[in-house]
DNA sequence: TGAATATACTAGGACATCCAACGGTTTGGC
DNA sequence: GCCAAACCGTTGGATGTCCTAGTATATTCA
């Protein structure tokens, strides 16, 4: 990372969007440009508070969204399809999740071709200290003003809806 | 990826942390949440309008910020600061577009430490011919309004001077 | 019943990132 | 001048993500 630089980046790169004949785009390419280095620098911080309990965000993520299922349990397909992310990336993710023992697999019930992921009793303490942790060390002063953080969701909402994320 | 959700899976999680005791915390992590998801929106867009040029990301970068140098060619260390990633990032990055033919390694003249990376002709084109892709399928049509775009660059903008990215 | 569909796993590859450690080079205090 | 400190780029190794393809099994529907 390094010292901060003396000049904005992406302001220098809008710049040379519009000097080079795309003066209609260079703003969007801004904003899009802004998007990529805000997500780095915010999961850079959310991993080095994640690291001291062995989780990386992905997989943070999956032992969250099991937190909260209803019924403890949740099927993997369900899983993939929550946290937008390849089936393949929710078996990697669980599988060192199953290894470290925070989470079993367990077979559905009725459908022979689902397998169901549940918390175990370590995942479920993880996920609470691990969210006490984010929440304190990350969320709690995100970088954001109250007013920006309501923009940013709406905006990023309208985004997300109209990329076919959800229909709401 | 799939077909819509019913509802929105980052403002469920709002209401999770509303609801298990972090209401304060709640809309900035649903912020940032919302970024990481536009990220990962945005970028497979990026990705894949570069695969047919046979690009990444991370390796468009670099021969765009290669473009608009002023003396043509840059020492691989500013393009790390440029870039704010690390230094063996940008060497893998120049490996790979060098063995493409695209970039060029060159001593730098008096500093005998740093080397200087510079686009070969070839490069030249390829960033052109990739920008325009770039800006006629991705950033023509971003999916923000003009205003929320001006709206994201002044936030983000915030967001990143305060995280110290620069100081302007 | 048979064909199409759905779910999850496996194997392999392409990438990007980070870290520690290493030579070669330059710089600056003495 | 000299030598220690700082700097630059590279290497090798480890992690982790995503994707494609193929396989096995189970379910659904015509």
């Amino acid at each position: 990372m390094g010292t901060p630089l003396s000049r904005d980046p992406i302001a220098d790169a809008r710049r040379n969007w519009e000097e080079h004949g795309w003066p209609d785009v260079a703003a969007p390419m801004a904003a899009i440009t802004a998007v990529m280095r805000t997500q780095q620098i915010l999961l850079a911080r959310i991993e080095a508070t994640l690291k001291p309990f062995g989780l990386t965000f992905a997989r943070y993520e999956l032992l969250a969204l099991l937190s909260f299922a209803r019924k403890g349990s949740l099927p993997m397909k369900k899983a993939s399809a929550l946290l937008q992310v390849h089936p393949t990336s929710i078996t990697n993710a669980v599988d060192r999740l199953e290894r470290a023992g925070l989470v079993a697999r367990s077979p559905h019930p009725t459908d022979g071709r689902t397998t169901l992921i549940e918390l175990t009793g370590e995942g479920r303490s993880l996920a609470k200290r691990s969210t006490a942790a984010l929440n304190s060390e990350v969320f709690s002063d995100p970088g954001f003003s109250p007013g920006d953080v309501d923009q940013l969701i709406r905006i990023l909402g309208d985004f997300r809806r109209n990329a076919g994320d959800f229909a709401d």
